[in-house]
DNA sequence: ATATCGATTATCT
DNA sequence: GATAATCGATATG
């Protein structure tokens, strides 16, 4: 899995984001998820993704309609949408759908890339040249944390725009299978097929025997 | 390997 | 006052 050049890698359009999350979750895999810090550049192929539909699902936070929290799911496409949880933990999603039209992705797992020191360091793991990589952003909460990731900072970014220090990026990465499953951590519409992997990737969270398909 | 549990706070009922 | 799109630690097979 060679990266090509980060930096070169093509940015991804609001259109890519204006369609059904379902359509986004899965065509996500595979890009970078790239952000410009003073501390350098981190990057990360984005292994893990699960689709919130914005009405009809109990599951999404926009269900229950707009509130100031989750104002970002209802605006344009593209857009970073972060949320607190637990007490502990940030989330990162992106908007999906036209403005006005409620939709999101979350994205739960990243194979770290570039920046893999500074992100041991934001994640608190001792960096001993290699450790265990898997720990680094294997998880909504971890990912975050490694890529510095909070609700002041970051929602509402635009993940589009070639001056935003949070972009998605397509390097031509190529998935070979994509396996679906229930999403993880919830208890309402839990059945749902909704959460996507890479199939195989090491990087993927949770525990390594999931019945996957494609 | 799986199972259970505590931490800690924004948000909503 | 209850809940939550999680994590890390602990216990047990």
């Amino acid at each position: 899995m060679p990266l090509r050049d980060s930096r070169r890698a093509v940015l991804l359009s609001q259109k890519f984001f204006d369609r059904d999350p379902r359509v986004v979750a899965r065509a996500l895999l595979g890009k970078l998820l790239v952000r410009r810090t003073p501390q350098g550049l981190l990057v990360g192929r984005v292994v893990e993704t699960e689709a919130y539909l914005g009405t009809g699902d109990p599951a999404a936070h926009s269900f229950s309609g707009k509130t100031p929290r989750n104002a970002v799911l209802f605006g344009p496409p593209g857009h970073a949408y972060v949320y607190f949880i637990y007490g502990n933990h940030y989330c990162l999603n992106v908007s999906c759908l036209p403005d006005g039209v409620p939709g999101g992705v979350l994205f739960r797992a990243l194979e770290p890339l570039v920046g893999l020191e500074t992100m041991a360091l934001a994640r608190d793991i001792e960096w001993s040249g290699k450790d265990d990589l898997r720990r680094i952003s294997s998880g909504p909460g971890r990912m975050a944390e490694a890529f510095g990731i909070t609700r002041d900072r970051d929602n509402g970014k635009d993940f589009t725009s070639p001056r935003s220090d949070l972009q998605l990026r397509n390097d031509g990465y190529r998935v070979r299978r994509v396996g679906v499953t229930r999403r993880i951590g919830i208890l309402k519409a839990a059945e749902e097929p909704l959460r996507y992997i890479i199939y195989g990737n090491p990087y993927v969270s949770g525990p390594r025997a999931w019945a996957a398909r494609t």
